[in-house]
DNA sequence: TTGATCATAGACAGACCTGTCTGCTAGTGT
DNA sequence: ACACTAGCAGACAGGTCTGTCTATGATCAA
């Protein structure tokens, strides 16, 4: 099996990058088999329908964005107050890239009905940020987890949809520094 | 002119009502027309192409939204450091509604190619609603109005989006908390 | 050699999309 | 009475969408 996987990679791996680019619903099949240079038959064999790659495209986002902004709240040191400010270095850094377009996620979710297994799939990516961020919230020993959690998500999210409308190329800066400020306050009631 | 305006209205609206509850590429022309009640010549009359009654759509929300968030605003009084807090209860409001699917200008710009009018549109919308806070915080004697209005800014967003994602029906609370302690930190500078 | 498996190439069906066009009806101002 | 305007009804063209199908070639194991 040294071939049979490279289909369907080259398949996934282009509908990541044109699903993200112009959007689910305005990439259609054929196109997405027409630039991975596979059968139309081929496709239906790994992905028996268009939902089917839409899920897996958001898996394999999820993995990317995850691991970005796990590795960024590393980058911040041990300290996990300090690693609910370092996240936000992976928004800036996603928010510079060529061809950014916000939260694949929240695009996502903004196309498919609510209740469709693409919606669910949005929704449970969400939940697992933010319980992530609630971890990190209550190792830093903040006054009320739950809440700097949600703030801070907040700020995060707010940050991936500005920085998808490009109305604001500063809003990763002002999202970082008014978290910096939110965990300052939460930890400075437990100090 | 009794009628004339009625048949663009019926469009208007049935199109407010689709476009929200499914999203813009998801609706076509007919259903608009069928549920309207309207003939097809009617319909590109009052709008020629699809994208024209899109963006008196985007119109008709900015219009809508805009106003309950200064509605929310001043209903918490005349300091403009309180409606900068205030202005959140326009999105609690939001929230709770039913069929509530996000912004309809994020949503929209998830589905429009960056440079179209569409997209355009929301950009314009969003840096009208900064503008806005960037006043109110100047007025309210921010140390920094820009990053204030821009903190602001993303967590109403963020709001709107985690709303849309249900992920988090105590968002908008924890929104309003956030700015509270933000708005608090801006001032507390100053006095 | 032969059969199984995986791939390619592309025709095809049936639905839906936007937008144009032709007829017809009814009210309105002159 | 007459022209004008606004609207309704629906056929039509040309394109795109998803998904199925047939036919063919390449590889590999028995």
């Amino acid at each position: 099996m040294v071939t049979s996987s490279s289909a369907r990679d080259r398949i996934l791996d282009t509908a990541f990058r044109l699903f993200y680019a112009r959007g689910i619903r305005a990439v259609g099949v054929d196109l997405i088999i027409a630039e991975s240079g596979v059968a139309k038959a081929t496709f239906y064999k790994h992905f028996p329908a268009k939902d089917e790659l839409v899920l897996a495209y958001l898996d394999k986002v999820d993995g990317i964005w995850t691991g970005q902004l796990r590795a960024a709240a590393e980058a911040a040191g041990p300290d996990p107050a300090d690693q609910l400010v370092g996240l936000f270095d992976a928004l800036g850094t996603a928010c510079r890239r060529d061809g950014y377009r916000g939260c694949a996620f929240i695009n996502a979710a903004a196309e498919a009905a609510p209740g469709t297994p693409v919606h669910e799939r949005t929704v449970a990516h969400k939940r697992a940020v933010l319980a992530w961020l609630r971890d990190l919230a209550t190792r830093a020993g903040a006054d009320d987890p739950e809440s700097l959690a949600r703030s801070i998500a907040l700020l995060l999210d707010g940050g991936l949809a500005d920085g998808a409308l490009a109305a604001d190329p500063e809003a990763p800066r002002a999202a970082k520094h008014a978290a910096r400020g939110l965990v300052a306050a939460a930890a400075s009631r437990v100090a």
